[in-house]
DNA sequence: TTTTTAGTGAAGCCATCACTTCACCAATGG
DNA sequence: CCATTGGTGAAGTGATGGCTTCACTAAAAA
């Protein structure tokens, strides 16, 4: 597993910051809009936003004395990554299996 | 979200639970199997597994005395759905915000 | 049968982390 | 200018949760 896959799920791994992504979705918002809905202080919000930037789910930008914070869809790549990822090895593993049993013969394990 | 995808964001959310389930993927393996490469004890993987099986992340059978933990793929499911969901509603945003200066003609917003 | 191996359950420890408060800064509005 | 609004930084609190130890059960091996 990737480091930034693992960031990713840490990032997600916390209920708030999953209803910061699910708000940020909906389009683009301040950090006061986030915290209100979510009944957290703004230094919160502020402190789970630094979590997402770094793990690549969000980015924002100040305009005057407002910060607006946006997700990165993109973001999301690694962990869609990952998750093929685990389905591949498993289904790989699946057909070895498959091939054994061709190999030794329809006699095999009687 | 789902309270699916947010349990699978939860169990997720632990690197030794990460590093379980990339270990189950290799195929099944044993509670202490788990735990060796781990480094930790039985006892913790006990735990974490069951907190991946509560996920449908993973499941595990019990055969004399040994358990055989097993990872279930389709438990990856939600978080892909889940991921695709955040895509389609900002693409969905963007899409609005284009209609919108269509509808405003050339001449907005200048 | 005795011993070893594999795992479970309860209980406790401890570090992480989510969140708060408080002081402060900067932009905006009256 | 003064008051208000939006946000940041530092420091502290509290709870969650990851992990351990210890005692125990049951299967397998000797």
């Amino acid at each position: 597993m990737t480091s930034e896959a693992a960031a990713l799920f840490d990032a997600m791994g916390d209920p708030t910051r999953r209803a910061m992504v699910s708000l940020m979705a909906r389009g683009p918002a301040s950090v006061s809009a986030l915290a209100d809905p979510l009944g957290i202080t703004v230094t919160a919000v502020g402190q789970h936003l630094r979590v997402l930037e770094q793990a690549g789910l969000a980015c924002s930008e100040k305009r005057g004395r407002t910060r607006y914070c946006r997700i990165r869809p993109e973001g999301l790549d690694s962990i869609e990554a990952w998750t093929r990822q685990v389905r591949r090895e498993w289904e790989a593993r699946l057909e070895r299996l498959g091939d054994m049993l061709d190999e030794m013969g329809p006699q095999a394990g009687r």
